[in-house]
DNA sequence: ACTCGCGGGACCGCCCGTTCAT
DNA sequence: ATGAACGGGCGGTCCCGCGAGT
């Protein structure tokens, strides 16, 4: 029926403004900051109305999660697509990275919600470790174009590689929110340089 | 007066007996699942008498996130000066900080805090960020020494350096805690290698 | 709607129903023995819910606070309109006061607070002291109708008439609640013929 | 032994000392915010050596209570001996009263505790009620001994006269006290020589 | 099917009066 | 006269479920 469409349309649509209010929220304080009158109350609706929409707490906690990882992905892996793969789209891909972190208002999502679900069981924390890997994989991913183009040392492994420059993230976002240096982002743009200029073959130039 | 001082003792002894107690829990599940029922329940002590010893669950944090950094430069930092001043003390920080985050049941207190208060302004935030600072610091010194002993490539920025080697101990305990992967410790240390390999003298054995 | 309203309904139901609670509680035992949980108890609902139609505790004393104004205004001055203005009606007013006062279970809610919050600023003193305002005017208000009637001395000053007839009205609780002299009612009465025949013109015979 | 009678001597002082800041305290905020805690905040001493004092919170209320009615009977009473017995000594009652309220700094404790104990039975309800009657009695003194001197109409009722002037005695606090009329002692003065004016003999100048 | 208001029960941080050993 | 500890209670907030409306 026409009625009963419009009626699961307009609740998608209820759904996600609150994912995203709530993205805004959980940025700002953290996933488990994420309680369902707050959340009610920054979309203007009562409490159990929100709660409707997710059936739990959990639920709601996790469909902010996806919708973080997405934009991440988005902004940092899928727009770096443009660029040819190997090295240049890993750069990119760093150098988003960056970008993104310096410009979002107060944290990433993901990154806190691996220290605060961190031992804690649950499908929360699931949900966390197998975004993180994902992204991690998409980082070795890129990583592995470079090297099957033969554009990093032979010697090199592309597992170790992906790790250190994770390692950047890790510590660019560190020093944006937690100690918020300025001095972060020159850093971190000469930690990737470090860490490429020695894996890539010495007659390179990039 | 024997009396009064053997009170004052008894308290004392209690007082840490709450911190240590506390501080497993802090590690199991953050900071700010430290509620004074928790730890009383933990203790096995009234909800009173742990809030007597703090005045506020605030101040109780504080005294957990002191512990613990105390702990971190104890057996992190400290236990390095019995190494030679330059690499050799350095390259002992550096395992010792994967040795202690290997040892470690949960995770490390105060990089956890990190995440839940990086938003939250208040007295734990600005603890936690001077103890990362001083944390920090000593890693800039202990490679300040190394380079002042003409142990790094004269090109090389201290500040740097101690940038990309935080990064690692990011990315370990990261690995460790996280997404608990056996094989973040080899890649950790490798990562160390490769940072100061790229940053000592190519006359260097090391 | 129908659905909506009934909701509202049920709800102001309650909520009166948790105030006349609370009233009865706040007479025997005064404003500020209001706790939630008392007339939670009192009402035979959780603490939440009781507090849900209030939102904080001081908004529940203030709604109990208007609730017995509202009755006292009710009892002591709408019920005295039926009489002409000037004497009579003024006469009936004050001996609603005393019928009201000893009618009572425990005592005047307005005057109670009056002491417990007389040196406590905040919403709860400002409501009683407009209160008892509103009173002390209701009071020369009629004394002024009988003034302008032409029922009073020319020479007579309406607020110190007003003022000398609260003073009865406070020395009747007083007798009635704290000392609880039978005797008191009876003083009461006379007290007010005392003072009217005072200030009454010498001609009249009321 | 000295040291005996010296310690006992001393405790006397410590209890005289924390009755006298009670007192304070008690009149800024009523007899029940007397907790133990405060007043041993306000002395300085531990909790514990206050309550030693006492045994009881409730000991304390009545410390204070007695004190309280000390220095009232003191103040308004006892100074007025001075005058002449009848009229002359009963003005000056009235007006210690008055001068009284109007120098205190916040209320009459003993008003305030009446009417916040005045339906928990218990042994300060007593004790206010036992010092408000002698407070009465007294007062009835003072009016039989004018009545007795043949300054008052031979028709009139020493009680009743007691009673409409106790009504000046709490009118002119509430005045005071609650609604902070700055007209209250010109009012009341006005009151008490329109109660007198009316008993006295007619040939009386005063 | 979706949304809502009401209400429950558990728990929070905090503070109370009190006891006990010293 | 003290400090440690207790048990109980405070106001307040949480997440969640029920029942009823559109």
């Amino acid at each position: 029926m026409t009625k009963a469409e419009l009626n699961q349309r307009k609740g998608q649509l209820t759904r996600e403004l609150i994912v995203r209010e709530a993205t805004q929220l959980a940025r700002a304080q953290g996933l488990d900051a994420l309680t369902i009158g707050t959340v009610a109350a920054a979309v203007k609706m009562s409490k159990s109305g929100v709660f409707a929409h997710f059936g739990a707490r959990e639920d709601l906690q996790l469909a902010v999660l996806e919708a973080a990882t997405q934009e991440f992905g988005q902004r940092v892996f899928h727009s770096a697509l443009k660029h040819r793969r190997g090295l240049p789209r890993l750069r990119a891909i760093l150098q988003n990275m960056i970008g993104f972190y310096r410009e979002i208002a107060h944290g990433c999502i993901i990154l806190s919600a691996a220290h605060e679900f961190d031992d804690r069981p649950g499908a929360v924390r699931d949900a966390v470790v197998s975004y993180l890997q994902r992204l991690r994989s998409e980082l070795e991913r890129a990583v592995a174009h470079a090297f099957d183009a033969g554009e990093l040392r032979a010697d090199c492994e592309v597992e170790q590689v992906a790790f250190e420059l994770f390692g950047v993230f890790l510590v660019v976002h560190h020093g944006l929110k937690t100690l918020r240096e300025a001095s972060t982002v020159e850093r971190g743009l000469r930690a990737i340089d470090a860490i490429l200029a020695r894996y890539t073959r010495p007659t390179d130039t990039n």
